[in-house]
DNA sequence: CGATATTAGTTGAAAATGTAACTATCAAGG
DNA sequence: CCTTGATAGTTACATTTTCAACTAATATCG
């Protein structure tokens, strides 16, 4: 079989992960002037509660200047809070404000509609087929390249 | 149901194309020194021949100015040559060059490998409704909103 | 302890990207 | 033909991203 552009995975799934990303970015980027890398940390922070940076890494498979540099950002916007460790000062654990579980609460209920919205063209039996290839497919979820 | 950003699909997709596409890509980078755009446009070239810079914008989905770029950037890497129309000298139609078929070559071969590698740990049904999915999340082919 | 190695996180410079304005060519209507 | 308006493609400039080097704090091991 020849290869054939089309069906090639992981250029498909770039076009897909693009075109769902569309109307979601504007949001984000229009009502809270937030970037994509920040709107990622924003809701690590808002699902998963409290955690440092490095853990944002690990999870979110993101790289560490750009969490750092979103870090910053959230934090100029009142969006997050970090605090220090007294432990081990390394550590900067991160918090939403009040503004920020708003900024989350909002954006999170606007994202699971688009979710459903997106969903809603496939069968049960698509949808959960759809989940387990791409959970395959995004690999181990605590082990990732960027730290 | 609540908001769980490990089955949100937009970030699933994000995650899942971005370790897809991640081994692939060092290829392409170390081994022909090119960037993600320049291996779009030139398998692009390769895959439906002769095409000119907007065609690539529509199909591919990118903005004009990365194909601009480029396109620049495969002519000074003798993998493609532009012509001139002349019924329509706006129209830059291009095409590869000995080498660029080579690079192709090269790299549709690994890329096929890499997809059914890939696949490989899916059942066919599975492939199947993966791949549909994709595609209609893909949004239509041919009219996008970049060009 | 004290030297060396790790880990968390930041920063600066270079490369890439996005946005909008630009040139050049052609099309359409008066 | 001449104005107005589209379309193909490029370029300038501002914003982001990447890469590598950096600081600071802790861990390890003699």
């Amino acid at each position: 079989m020849a290869f054939d552009i089309e069906n090639f995975l992981p250029y498909l799934l770039n076009r897909a992960a693009e075109h769902a990303s569309w109307s979601f970015q504007s949001v984000y980027k229009s009502k809270y002037g937030m970037l994509r890398e920040e709107w990622r940390v924003l809701f690590h922070i808002g699902f998963y509660d409290k955690m440092t940076a490095s853990e944002i890494c690990k999870i979110g498979g993101l790289h560490k200047t750009k969490v750092s540099r979103a870090v910053t950002a959230l934090e100029k916007k009142r969006y997050i809070e970090r605090s220090q460790l007294e432990a081990d000062k390394r550590f900067a654990p991160l918090q939403l404000t009040k503004t920020g579980r708003e900024v989350y609460r909002d954006l999170s209920a606007l994202a699971e509609r688009e979710h459903h919205q997106m969903m809603a063209d496939f069968s049960d039996e698509e949808q959960a087929v759809l989940l387990k290839c791409l959970h395959h497919l995004r690999g181990p979820a605590y082990l990732e390249k960027s730290g």
